[in-house]
DNA sequence: GCTAATCCATACTAATCTTATATAGATTGA
DNA sequence: TCAATCTATATAAGATTAGTATGGATTAGC
């Protein structure tokens, strides 16, 4: 049960870019070298996120890329569901008829909550709370 | 970011097993039939539950498998974690050295707290609230 | 002793997914 | 002109998963 690496590069790109916020469009080759993801991985991944309006970018030289809203206003959970495939724990939470046990199945209930405490968390969770060193809660 | 058939066949043989406690020794063949799983699988997953002494079996004729704790005492966050290879959602989380950016990376503290309410919410789930149609909060 | 059952170990495979890298260009704008 | 983004797709290596298969050893009721 682990998170796609997509989704963790996707959260430490938004980090990044909420970092470096006052200084422009940032280019893909700075993430690059400060992330350690490649050039062109990192394409297909600023890809969805500015699909999702959380990224803009500028074109041409002296381009890059820009947050589209305020770190506070992005998730976690908004990352993630973008990146995984299949956001649930398990299929049958959204779609009961892929198991034939889905009626009869009290577990499948238990998988569904678990699901919604875990979003709830990572909905509850902003770029902002991870920009700098003031993780909420931490000593 | 989804849980293995292993850990959802898991929870299902428990449950299982606690529905029909009260029969005697439950034998492979019948959890086969009703759960729908080969013979052959199930063996490898009732395995490593035994080894958790989740679970205790008769060996020879009318031999089977029994509950070895009450179904109260089992919780889902028992089964994830016996099944899952990596039970935390990253790999960082657990091992930070894995990942050359965990000493400036937030984000990983937030992938750390997300994986606890998720067992949080594992760990709070009984068997015994799986069995019969009786989920907590469910009308 | 026969037989029904668990137990054990491991090998194999098919399919899928993941994680990239690579290729080849089109578009934009300082 | 050229630095940069943008688009689309192909490829591949590797890992993982899910399940089947093989081949037996052990136990205990009858």
């Amino acid at each position: 049960m682990k998170l796609s690496t997509r989704s963790r590069y996707g959260a430490r790109i938004l980090v990044d870019l909420a970092r470096h916020k006052d200084q422009g469009p940032v280019q893909i080759g700075e993430i690059s070298k400060r992330q350690d993801i490649s050039v062109k991985y990192l394409e297909q991944l600023i890809r969805p996120l500015k699909k999702a309006k959380l990224v803009t970018s500028v074109r041409g030289p002296k381009g890059g890329h820009l947050l589209a809203e305020k770190p506070e206003n992005i998730s976690l959970g908004q990352v993630v569901r973008l990146f995984e495939g299949q956001s649930d724990l398990v299929e049958c939470v959204r779609f009961p008829e892929k198991c034939a046990m889905s009626d009869d199945c009290q577990v499948r209930l238990a998988w569904r909550d678990a699901t919604e405490v875990l979003y709830e968390k990572l909905d509850s969770t902003a770029i902002s709370d991870l920009m700098d060193g003031n993780y909420p809660g931490e000593d």
